[in-house]
DNA sequence: CTCATTGCAAATAATTTGCATGTAA
DNA sequence: TTACATGCAAATTATTTGCAATGAG
């Protein structure tokens, strides 16, 4: 059961599987009577083609390459439009700011965090997967997703001498 | 190894588990030249009293019960000041707002939160414990902290229809 | 006495919203 | 054409900070 195995820092998905949510997206805003334009289609496959955990600012940036005229509020809007399908989930780490993922629950992944030089490193372990089913189950509760975060020291900060 | 139950709900601490964190605070006052005041003497005790994930509003709230002329910024700093020391852990659940709990790491708890009506229940699973440690090792990850949450749909809500 | 602390109000920072204008469908 | 979308700037919200007055050690 637990012999799946990939590089848990090989972010970017497989256009096969956008196409889930190129779909999801448009159904949604299909069914709610939304426009598809410029701005948007520029946004969404910035965020398809971006790093994971993006906020808006470095996705505003990297969209500005393409077109300098789009706004905050153009990606604040569309990154909620992605939430709301499932396209996207919002994460918030320790600084105070937004970041947004895939929602890629067929590929997921949790987070290892360091707390002194705030790198982030994907991991996936199914049988902690497993036993959150089996806690939900306990509790009655429909489990729909999760959010699993450790707070370390990466290898390379426990080889520098600690602060104090 | 994962014998111990306990109320899972039952959200304060004995005031033998405080002794500890008092002293946490007392040693972390000293270190640093910091004074002990009538507010942040108050705003501490009403902490240690308070239902688990307090927000500041709802601390001050109380706290001004006891003395109306305290101000939020003295909260915030005060909660800072426990955050800092160790005493106290920051949150952040979907909510814009920062929620505080009890740094206690021997009673440690992870939250199932319902996202129909964001009821927070808290689990312990020391089988869980044990694979974060597993994980993080092969990551060479030194673990100091983690969270935990896992959303779904709480057995009340699964009960009543649901929305579309 | 000295310097940390407080309350207030003003400052930030992230995100949201109102509105006139632009533009898919 | 008919709304939805956009960009801008102003509004909001949570949190932080400057400062004069207060108070702990």
């Amino acid at each position: 059961m637990a012999t799946k195995m990939e590089h848990p820092t090989d972010n970017r998905h497989a256009q096969a599987s956008l196409e889930h949510f190129r779909q999801l997206l448009h159904a949604h805003m299909a069914k709610k009577g939304l426009r598809s334009t410029d701005q948007r289609r520029l946004i969404i496959e910035t965020f398809f083609q971006a790093p994971n955990h993006v906020s808006i600012e470095e996705l505003l940036a990297q969209v500005r390459t393409q077109d300098p005229r789009v706004g905050y509020a153009t990606v604040y809007r569309t990154l909620k439009l992605l939430t709301e399908c499932g396209v996207a989930f919002e994460r918030r780490f320790g600084d105070g700011l937004t970041r947004y993922e895939l929602a890629d629950e067929a590929h997921h992944h949790d987070h290892l965090i360091c707390i002194e030089c705030g790198e982030i490193t994907e991991f996936e372990e199914p049988r902690i997967e497993d036993l959150q089913e089996e806690v939900a189950a306990q509790y009655g509760f429909e489990l729909k997703s999760h959010k699993h975060e450790m707070y370390g020291v990466c290898p390379k900060c426990r080889k520098k001498p600690r602060r104090n």
